[in-house]
DNA sequence: CTGTTAGCGCCTTCAA
DNA sequence: TTGAAGGCGCTAACAG
């Protein structure tokens, strides 16, 4: 379907009496045209409710103001808050963003890494696949310097600039709190030890271990895909062991939620048998029953930063494109959390 | 940050001794092409790894295969499955996708109008912000004859396509339900009344108090913006009132929960005391006790079918720009449900 | 079946 | 401070 023809510059240009690079350069702000001109350059833009072609522009310039946004799952809050931030800051910017959804999936990521290359893309920020193990896909963009930040899930084979949140200071945090509320056997649902952010929960668990001389049982730790599913076969194992933890520490919502969701349908009673601490996002943590002692994470100034990042890169205001930004976490405790 | 040149279809052309248009051609499998050709075509663009580029044949053909989308916020599950649903068919039929979100307010959805219009899209879908009572944003669209459909909250006086759920439906089975239950005085927390899915929960709601011979009292029956402080206030007003309901009927999940919420914080019992009925989307609304019966409605085939219906218009398959699909809803009784 | 030609609307040298 | 001219890469007549 096309669009019936628009005003351009030139139609300014006739009513002005002009020519088009004027009208061009007067709309750009150019410094070499005088201010009258400008001035009514855009009175008559205005008046004749002239809007500049992107297309146009962009396919002159190469560059269509638009960045690229790669992520496991929309509907995941996280990574919804994350879109809110990049989306805000970008269009402040004067930028658009297209988003794409690997689905968790390394395959689907490849795809995505097509997409946005085929859009032309200025840019790029992505949040890494949950399988993701090979990072090939993203040279598309690296061997043709396209701006590329990760955060959150990130590469570290690529040298690229990337946003990540502490997590070893939450794993840190969320172990020290169990420990402190009494428990001793502790365990661990830990997930895919490829990703950075599974790797650092699970360090600093261990170290709060060590630094309160907790012995640390093998047994304990168990390293999950993460799905419903697994976290259900989690909770069972955990749950009904002959010898059960005092206390869980989940790596993400899933299988803290899977904990809870098992013990209330085997008739466990959560809040005097154990203790559990997420690692969350979402917003219902706070209805939990019994709520859950979370690690809070801000998807929103992980995606700002990230975008902030990119866009810097860009616009080439920054030299060093192979930053490291570590955003805080902090431990929310709940009224209603276990007290062992 | 420029790209460095790139291949074009003239560097295939001359590897190939054919001209421009022949490549073209082959390229978009125009049906006056040989074969030959076409494979010829095909494989030294394979070969030289080229990349067409978009941005020249959008400013040629004045389309750019991108369509725009408007929500509210991407973070409510409702909406966020609606753009995946959206993205995976747009996607599938060589579309981009934009989003943009109002966060409810008519400002910024005149924001997000302005913003699509510059980003030339082909096509909008749109649902609108709680708080819009102008539509003169949209004519930007309408006048100019690019296909706009709404999905969930639409807008009756524009005359577009929409695709909506069947809140009537669900209104009724929600109170049905609870009459089912053995209840008599449900409460009904309502929406703005300006908006079609609350003025029709309701209707079902009024609908099945009539048919069961239930007094309609109209104490009952609250109009609540929704925010969160609301629907404290107005679990408040329920739960402490002299001659409290024994059933609740929620528009959405945000009052179903603060109805939870105040109750846990204020140490009344709801499942012995009450009965509530949420019109939800979240997934998390299974993890809660005592679980809320729901009524479910798929953001995801919300999605699609709107995407659908606009691609339909943009590639002017269809005559009937006024279409209005009502797609179903499901109630969901969870198991550790109220029983009266 | 294929080639030639002429732009889409804008930006950017280069020249004035 | 402004104008003229050319071209970004592709497509769509119009010719053969």
């Amino acid at each position: 379907m096309k669009k019936e023809s628009n005003i351009t510059i030139h139609d300014i240009a006739k009513a002005l009496n002009v020519s088009g690079s004027t009208v061009s350069r007067a709309l750009n702000d150019n410094s070499r045209i005088s201010d009258r001109t400008k001035k009514a350059v855009r009175n008559m833009a205005k008046k004749l409710g002239y809007q500049p072609n992107a297309l146009a522009s962009n396919l002159r310039t190469s560059c269509t103001n638009t960045i690229g946004v790669i992520i496991p799952r929309i509907s995941r809050y996280f990574f919804s808050s994350a879109i809110t931030g990049i989306e805000e800051l970008a269009r402040k910017k004067g930028y658009n963003v297209i988003i794409c959804q690997s689905n968790d999936q390394e395959a689907r990521e490849a795809d995505c890494v097509q997409t946005l290359f085929a859009s032309r893309v200025d840019g790029v920020i992505s949040s890494i696949a949950i399988n993701t193990k090979n990072y090939d896909h993203y040279k598309t963009f690296t061997n043709r310097n396209i701006p590329l930040v990760f955060f959150d899930r990130v590469c570290e084979e690529l040298e690229t600039s990337q946003v990540v949140v502490d997590d070893f200071k939450g794993g840190f945090l969320a172990a020290e709190h169990l420990i402190s509320k009494g428990c001793k056997r502790i365990a661990h649902i830990s997930g895919p030890q490829h990703l950075n952010i599974y790797i650092n929960r699970l360090q600093g668990y261990l170290k709060a271990l060590r630094k309160h001389d907790i012995n640390i049982e093998e047994d304990l730790i168990i390293e999950s895909p993460l799905t419903r599913e697994d976290g259900m076969a989690c909770a069972k194992k955990l749950l009904e062991s002959a010898n059960p933890p005092d206390a869980i520490f989940a790596a993400n919502d899933t299988s803290a939620l899977s904990i809870i969701i098992y013990a209330k349908e085997n008739g466990i009673r959560i809040p005097e048998d154990l203790a559990i601490v997420g690692f969350s996002n979402e917003p219902f943590s706070e209805y939990l029953n019994p709520s859950l002692t979370t690690i809070e994470q801000s998807g929103f100034d992980v995606g700002t930063k990230a975008t902030e990042l990119l866009l810097d890169i860009i616009t080439n205001k920054t030299g060093n494109h192979q930053e490291t930004i570590v955003l805080p976490v902090k431990l929310i405790e709940r009224e209603s959390s276990n007290k062992k």
